[in-house]
DNA sequence: TCAAAAGTGTTGTACCTACACCCATGA
DNA sequence: TCATGGGTGTAGGTACAACACTTTTGA
């Protein structure tokens, strides 16, 4: 039997996820051809070890502090992002993660509105990535956002967090996008909309979004207190050969 | 910002879920409304805080452990049970959770076949309970036991885990009473033979099992490498009252 | 030959995909 | 009036629940 570990220290970090209209970065202009897409913040590391390479926004475990208080804390004081949705993803602590010392951390996923995000911080140490394009990070932080991509992916078909990503309200066609966006496929709009309106997960605002060049569409709010993340009643309909099962 | 948490302990605890046949604990005799059900072992605290309660098997993190090897470790040693599949559930880690100091627990969820369970140790301070009627535990013990269960059933749903309850070969009756028990409903027979066969899950193995007072079932073996926890590709036939999402 | 569970056949229904078509607005 | 996406209608197909029925053994 070991001798038990007293010199671990407990940190947290978050793969905080957003949704860029279709821009490429450092202000690219815009083609026809560019869509939204999934993006994760990150933080270069100012100090061994990794000093220099991207990592995921963290911090050490407050005392007398709750995890998913430290995961929220951490991420503001790096990037100034609050984000809406925080769940717990999983705990990563294999003994030479790290290469000083043993760093057991409890890793966060978050996702954010487009508002939340313009509150962050401006600092050439704070980055935007598009989350199927990352660079090598730090500490096996590429393979906890490959994790954590797979449980929004997964969690997206069973549950409501597409809410988490739009404002108070939205149409049937930005929420269509999230879909799309997230699980990276074409939806017909005409199922999409029955299916959703079918699920009683939506309401109806009575107000219609206009500024459009077409036929203003309706907008809605989620339905029920504002528990996302919480269970939803209806299944994504994406294309059959697509509905495989998660891990 | 607090100061950083350099008291923190790391613990693993483990809730262990084995299908009894249906027998009352203490060897009390069978009676024909008897159910093969969800048992988990628990350990009597011999110290305080706690001490007398029944809890989690678990332990201290050793030094340069990993996670999951520590909760197999623990595991063994206080119960004596070697589970077949092994996975992390939820790290506990309020900072009250614990009176005296500061305990971040990394939980794990194991399904043990029956086998697995004789070589458990025999000790007064050792003992299953029905995994539906437990008494009150240590600690947050109770919340994490719930927890798991939730865990167990949704995941019945779309993986392999059912194989890891049962023995090398099995026939259809025996794995389809394990989604019975576990999830707690009728299943009619002909059509989860007909959708578990038509998922290429399992394979024929040729055998058949003897013995029994009726037609003699075929043995089948899961398909593949046993992947058990992988993905399932095939959705459990439950009613459809039944079928609402997880959380 | 009887009981009991294994295993097969069949039918109705609910849902879902694909796609045609109409609607309401800005330009 | 045209282009564009919002929104509705509908036919065909697939999957599955329900349940009747046949098969094969032990007693």
């Amino acid at each position: 039997m070991p001798r038990h570990e007293r010199d671990v220290r407990l940190a947290t970090s978050t793969v905080i996820f957003a949704l860029e209209p279709g821009v490429t970065p450092e202000g690219a202009e815009r083609s026809a051809s560019d869509r939204t897409s999934l993006w994760i913040p990150l933080v270069r590391r100012l100090r061994e070890p990794g000093e220099g390479r991207w990592a995921l926004p963290g911090g050490w475990l407050g005392a007398g502090e709750a995890l998913d208080r430290a995961a929220a804390r951490t991420l503001e004081e790096t990037t100034g992002v609050t984000p809406r949705y925080l769940e717990q993803l999983y705990t990563f602590g294999d003994p030479d993660r790290s290469p000083d010392e043993r760093v057991v951390s409890v890793v966060y996923w978050a996702l954010v509105r487009p508002e939340e995000t313009t509150g962050a911080i401006d600092d050439p140490n704070v980055r935007w990535f598009d989350a199927d394009d990352l660079p090598d990070l730090a500490f096996d932080h590429n393979a906890i956002v490959e994790y954590a991509l797979g449980r929004l992916r997964t969690k997206l078909g069973y549950s409501q967090i597409a809410h988490a990503f739009l404002g108070e309200t939205f149409t049937i066609a930005e929420l269509r996008e999230v879909y799309e966006t997230v699980l990276r496929v074409h939806l017909d709009p005409a199922n999409f909309r029955r299916t959703v309106e079918a699920s009683g997960a939506l309401v109806e605002t009575g107000e219609v979004r206009t500024g459009t060049r077409h036929r203003p569409p309706k907008l809605y709010r989620p339905a029920g207190p504002t528990d996302v993340g919480s269970a939803g009643p209806f299944r994504v309909p994406i294309a059959p050969h697509l509905r495989k099962s998660p891990s």
